[in-house]
DNA sequence: CGCCGAGTTGAACTGAATCAAGAAACGTGG
DNA sequence: CCACGTTTCTTGATTCAGTTCAACTCGGCG
């Protein structure tokens, strides 16, 4: 039993030992520095991670500009959903914040995995769906919300988002300029 | 064979004629009038459609306002993602802005067919992934690019959108208010 | 025919971006 | 362990995209 095991155990309690051993078996552990990337633009995401320990992020270039889209804490899954399931060109990268623990497997050994259990589909499936909550809410978020609102949002909902990230990274995640998020931290706004 | 089992068959061309004929017998077919609604904001919603013909939208009140949060057309599945899956109170209304057929089926029910065939876990799955596709894309443009970029994208990729959406639902969706988007269409900006 | 919601247009206002410059934090190599 | 260059953060001044408020037009429905 190993991070990504006992992890998915805590949340799938009713799975059969033999599932969770097949699991076991098709990722493999890694470990990487803080900078190293995961992925690269452009590329297609052969892997899905389980970020068992440390910090990454998955950011977009556009005219220029480092967009960060995401972060992955402790007890993420952690791939380009785009790029991994349709196994198409990525439109963002990936890469640590911090040293970390990942655990990965490849989208081919994953599709085989599938056919030995039934069960792993459906953990999938379970997994994704987290993932696409959290998408709509973030979506409606930045919709509707205003500089302030938003980070009062992150400060309520996900304190440890702004323990942990620079405020480069937190400013772009959100939508707005540095400066800006610079201003409201120090509550001029 | 109808028109939700043809759209599946098109999609995913490799199921099992056994696996249509079960999706066919469970879901339900509806007539809906326009106005009528498929769900009320704080309802749990307990149905998933497919939209054979017309279009709708889910929209969610705030402060007063009401803000189109997606929108339906034809082919789509349609259903509230974060309220049906985990079977939680939504925090978005559906309702159809034209008449249109319709074919529902209950997270009891579904649930039930996904244990007569491991194929329509799969099919989920997959049609779960292209949502989850497009609310990423979406996500991203939404963050990153100012109310006309955003009008022109919806030109070039959802040119069906501009011309059966109202200026008001669209202006929502967009998160710019309906002046905005009215200069930006009559070319002034 | 009259009303009401939707769309348009204008003027004033404002939240956030941009531009700029200095201060603090960080990492790297000597 | 310090010195240096690089990056990040902060703060201020200015500008601008988009909102707000308001008045008017248009089209459809009862």
């Amino acid at each position: 039993m190993n991070d990504l095991t006992a992890y998915i155990k805590l949340k799938m309690p009713h799975l059969r030992g033999e599932v969770l051993r097949i699991i076991d078996s098709a990722f493999q552990k890694e470990e990487k520095k803080k900078g190293e990337r995961l992925l690269n633009q452009g590329d297609v995401c052969r892997n899905l991670y389980f970020l068992a320990n440390g910090i990454c992020r998955s950011f977009s270039f556009r005219n220029g500009a480092d967009i960060t889209t995401w972060f992955g804490f402790k007890d993420d899954f952690i791939t380009s959903f785009t790029s991994f399931f349709p196994q198409a060109p990525s439109y963002e990268s990936i890469e640590m914040l911090t040293d970390g623990t990942l655990y990965k497997i490849s989208r081919q050994r994953l599709i085989e995995i599938q056919k030995e259990a039934i069960e792993i589909e459906r953990t999938i499936n379970f997994f994704s769906s987290l993932y696409t909550i959290q998408l709509e809410k973030r979506l409606f978020v930045i919709q509707t919300h205003s500089a302030t609102e938003k980070y009062k949002l992150i400060l309520e909902d996900q304190p440890h988002l702004i323990q942990s990230i620079s405020n480069k990274h937190l400013s772009s995640y959100l939508g707005i300029t540095r400066e800006t998020l610079s201003r409201i931290r120090s509550g001029i706004n």
